[in-house]
RNA sequence: GGGAGCAUAGCUCAGCUGGUUCAGAGCAUCUGCCUUACAAGCAGAGGGUCCGCGGUUCGAACCCGUGUGCUCCCACCA
């Protein structure tokens, strides 16, 4: 025999398992008789690596597939990646920056082709870090958002959408972000509470004559605002005032002018200003304020755009033209200091929204953009969870969330000012005609329909620059990756579609998750909600954190490299240690202490093969089977265990499935049946018992296998010649429960534990023979126990009789007494205070027990099942009070 | 400002429909063991006002109200 190793090394073994699986293409999935299930990952960012978060989210897919695998599904997990539109060109743009290349200096056609290289050099890793981490993956159907039917089928949405009329081209009042200098919609801003100042400005007042007018009633000229964005003022088109602000009613059909620059602005009335608030009066700046825009709009103000895309002030600022917003904003202070305009500054909570992509303070900023109309699309997307056809785990935690963002949904913006991904697939004309089209061809054709005059001088159509957000490609991911839109009807869409369930943070819920369920509806109108719908589960996997609870960030360093982990670990303790602790959308507190449990999971299991190896040389075909009660409970255990797994994978409870399964492993089968079966030293063992043994070792590992890949296929194959491989063996049904079998190991560990406490408290070793008087009114219950119990406890002889007998120890167990004779005790003073501990807190529980049963109220009103349950604890109390006052009575 | 969630052992969390699987698991701690699969292990032990207060109920960790403390989402009054 191949000597085993002392300790299971996961290195060679996982390569090893890789490799061939998939030169068996197991996970390779092509439509067939069985029922699907259908996976689609979310696919990361191309040029991304993998964090922990994916590596939970990668984790668990894998283990409903290959769940989904062995249980008779036609399991297909497609894997993929993002173009990542904004994320991608700003890593583009900053690796050109090391490499001294300004990105504004290069055409479009040679920045794609670097970004495209880049794409090449680092779009592997993700890939590479799935492989590593064993996900069993469908490699033939890796799908990338740029690919060139997937960018079709983006076209193709857009021209469908926009001949609907729910695409439209306008300009708003959108999030800008001056370092990516592009549009970001809403749920790209994240903001940040920070401690800014509130600036009071005194504005100059005229009447329409252009004379100075002041307070009546103070006597103060001019009128003061407040704001925390001086720079901006330049950009004042207004100041107004609340029509029912008695302050201000002298203003009436004045004029105001702005600091500095002495532009004059008129003051106008609305009820949207709050006179509690600052000094009551507003500057309107309707170019950067987006409530200040919707107040312009209202009165028809004139929009005063002071900012260039890139921060820096606009010739319409007049004053500091060309430098940065910030830079500005700190000599505009002091001017207005100096000049005596500001007439005090306090210090003030704020809120600044941030680019999630660039990390820069976003300006509201007006532009035109290309628009998505959103209400049409979520009612039905809304009605599919609403109506239960497709299920959030965990419960209706999110189920809230998902139905307010719907309900108040908003217009998306889809357009972006850059180069990778997308290009939006409308054409101009020097006039500025637009056409639609999925394609120049057809875009040509279709001008030449709408314009026939101005075809005939063949004009340059010019297609638009922007190209569409990477959520607008990510929305058609479970359809497109079977190419169901750019090839609606075809087998691979008709068959694997609707995907089985969605497994995804919960932080993108609405940039993807709504919206995927969006398109599913819009683009299977024909079909019941049951079979539109994009999945049917959707399980939030929460954020992983370290330790101390923070988020993982590379300022941090808390993130921890997942390559590196997997060589420390291995792929299987990495699995294990981010699976054993994170139920489904509660937050992860990843500590390497899981995964060090983990890894002496491994060993533990590693430690069982080699231990069953060492029987394979001795087993006895003749040898008879005296007791196979260990066999007979494991198997009713071992079916226990199962049921319940099967009912905690059904309700997604996955991580409860693991503690699970690894209890079963490490107490029933490796603590107490190993022991139990375990021959003498270098004796025997029964054919038949060792048979089971491979039989329920193989069924453990089956059951572990998705969760921890590698090494039970790994051990499958040492514990015996096999041909096939474990990630395709298929679950059988469960055997039968004996439920008195249970109760009866349940008695056998209780009992041993019992007389082990026991010798511990004696300074007994184990080696030290004792003889076991077992008094019991039902020796019956014993019957079966006890050949395992007199080798396990090293009794010399055990008695079972109706009778008293007296020992050097005495013990009750259950309702039991129990005497343990020994040579080597003496003294009874200790197990005596022990006894009368155990008694009094039995007559305690009794006293509470009676005291129930004895309230007329508990007996009428309680389940008649709940009564009977108390009448048996009472009766039990009774009984085991009895045996321990016998038990006292005896040590004298 | 609006909404959601959480609070159980030193730490991380289970505890599904209120009643013996009701106070649990893992880690950590303590004690004893190099026992012939495993010291990455074995055997055993200690440890909790189930956040405070009130209510419903025969009965509450669990249901309701309220307070406190944390977390998250949404909105964005200069």
């Amino acid at each position: 025999m191949e000597e085993l190793s002392k300790n299971y090394s996961p290195a060679a073994v996982e390569e090893k398992w890789t490799v061939h699986w998939k030169e068996k293409k197991y996970f390779k999935s092509v439509p067939d008789g069985r029922k699907p299930f259908t996976v689609v990952i979310p696919p990361p960012n191309v040029t991304g690596v993998l964090h922990m978060g994916h590596t939970l989210n990668e984790t668990v897919q894998d283990i409903l597939v290959r769940k989904a695998r062995m249980s008779g599904f036609n399991a297909c997990w497609v894997p993929g990646s993002d173009h990542a539109s904004i994320a991608t060109e700003a890593k583009v743009v900053g690796m050109l920056k090391e490499m001294g290349i300004d990105k504004n200096k290069l055409s479009r056609p040679e920045f794609l082709k670097y970004a495209y290289e880049w794409k090449e050099k680092y779009g592997g890793i993700i890939y590479h870090q799935i492989e590593k981490l064993g996900c069993s993956v469908d490699w033939d159907r890796v799908t990338f958002t740029m690919d060139t039917d997937y960018y079709k089928a983006v076209m193709k949405v857009f021209t469908d959408l926009y001949n609907k009329g729910l695409i439209y081209r306008g300009a708003r009042m959108i999030n800008w972000d001056p370092a990516a200098q592009t549009a970001l919609s809403d749920e790209e801003v994240e903001y940040k509470d920070l401690q800014g100042n509130l600036y009071y400005i005194r504005y100059a007042i005229t009447d329409a004559g252009g004379k100075e007018i002041s307070n009546p009633v103070t006597g103060e000229k001019g009128i003061v605002i407040a704001t925390q964005r001086p720079e901006t003022i330049m950009g004042d088109t207004a100041i107004c005032v609340n029509p029912n602000d008695e302050r201000y009613a002298h203003v009436r059909n004045a004029f105001a002018y702005v600091p500095l620059i002495n532009r004059r602005i008129p003051v106008i009335f609305d009820e949207y200003v709050d006179p509690a608030f600052g000094t009551g009066a507003l500057k309107v700046t309707p170019a950067h304020d987006i409530n200040d825009y919707n107040l312009g709009l209202k009165h028809n103000l004139e929009v005063v755009d002071t900012l260039n895309a890139d921060g820096t002030l606009s010739e319409a600022a007049v004053i500091y033209i060309g430098e940065d917003r910030f830079a500005a904003r700190k000599k505009i202070i002091a001017e207005l200091h100096e000049k005596g305009f500001i007439v005090k500054d306090e210090s003030y909570q704020t809120r600044v929204g941030y680019s999630q992509r660039t990390g820069v303070a976003v300006e509201p900023r007006i532009s035109t953009q290309w628009f998505l109309k959103m209400k049409a699309l979520a009612e039905p997307a809304l009605k599919a969870v609403v109506e239960g056809d497709i299920n959030i785990h965990p419960g209706d935690k999110f189920l809230a969330t998902y139905k307010y963002w719907l309900e108040n949904v908003k217009d998306w913006c889809i357009s972006r000012q850059l180069w990778w991904g997308q290009q939006i697939p409308a054409w101009y004309d020097a006039s500025g005609n637009v056409v639609v089209a999925e394609d120049e061809a057809a875009a040509k054709k279709l001008y030449a329909d709408q314009f026939p005059e101005l075809a005939k001088n063949n004009p340059v159509l010019t297609q638009d620059e922007d190209v569409l957000d990477t959520w607008f490609s990510s929305w058609l991911w479970p359809m497109e990756v079977f190419k169901g839109v750019s090839n609606p009807g075809n087998t691979d869409i008709n068959y694997y579609y609707p995907t089985s369930v969605l497994v995804t943070g919960q932080d993108i819920i609405f940039f993807w998750v709504a919206r995927m369920v969006m398109a599913g509806m819009e683009y299977n109108k024909e079909k019941t909600i049951a079979e539109a719908i994009p999945f049917k589960d959707v399980y939030f996997t929460g954020m992983v954190r370290d330790k101390l609870g923070r988020k993982m960030s590379k300022q941090l360093g808390n993130s921890p490299d997942l390559l590196q982990l997997i060589d420390t670990y291995g792929a299987d303790a990495v699995r294990f240690g981010i699976m054993i602790s994170s139920p489904a959308g509660n937050d992860l507190l990843f500590d390497n202490a899981s995964l060090d449990q983990g890894k002496f999971f491994n060993n533990k299991l590693w430690n069982a093969l080699k231990l069953v190896k060492m029987w394979e040389q001795r087993v006895d075909e003749s040898l008879a089977v005296t007791d196979d009660f260990a066999t007979r409970w494991f198997e009713s255990r071992l079916s226990e265990v199962r049921t319940n797994v099967e009912q905690l994978f059904e309700t997604f409870r996955l991580s409860e499935g693991l503690k699970t399964i690894y209890s079963l492993i490490w107490d029933d089968f490796c603590s107490w049946y190993l022991e139990w079966v375990k021959p003498g030293f270098e004796q025997p063992i029964s054919a038949a018992v060792y048979r089971k043994t491979i039989s329920f070792f193989t069924e453990l590992l089956q059951l572990l296998h998705p969760y921890m890949p590698f090494i039970t296929e790994e051990i499958y194959h040492v514990l015996e010649e096999r041909k096939e491989d474990l990630c395709v063996l298929q679950f059988t049904g469960v055997a039968e429960i004996n439920r008195g079998t249970l109760v009866e190991g349940e008695l056998l560990k209780q009992v041993i534990t019992a007389l082990r406490d026991a010798r511990v408290k004696h300074q007994m070793k184990p080696k030290d023979e004792i003889t076991l008087h077992i008094q019991t009114n039902a020796a019956q219950k014993y019957k079966q126990i006890t050949t395992i119990l007199g080798r396990q406890v090293n009794a010399r002889a055990i008695h079972i009789s109706e009778v008293a007998e007296t020992g050097n120890i005495s013990l009750v167990v259950g309702q039991d007494r129990l005497y343990v004779h020994s040579s080597l005790v003496t003294d009874s003073t200790a197990q005596k205070e022990e006894l009368e501990k155990d008694l009094l807190y039995q007559k305690g529980f009794l006293q509470v027990i009676e005291k129930k049963l004895g309230n007329e109220r508990f007996v009428q009103n309680a389940k008649p099942e709940v009564v009977e349950l108390e009448r048996k604890k009472q009766a039990d109390a009774e009984a085991k009070i009895k045996a321990i006052e016998e038990s006292l009575a005896q040590l004298g």
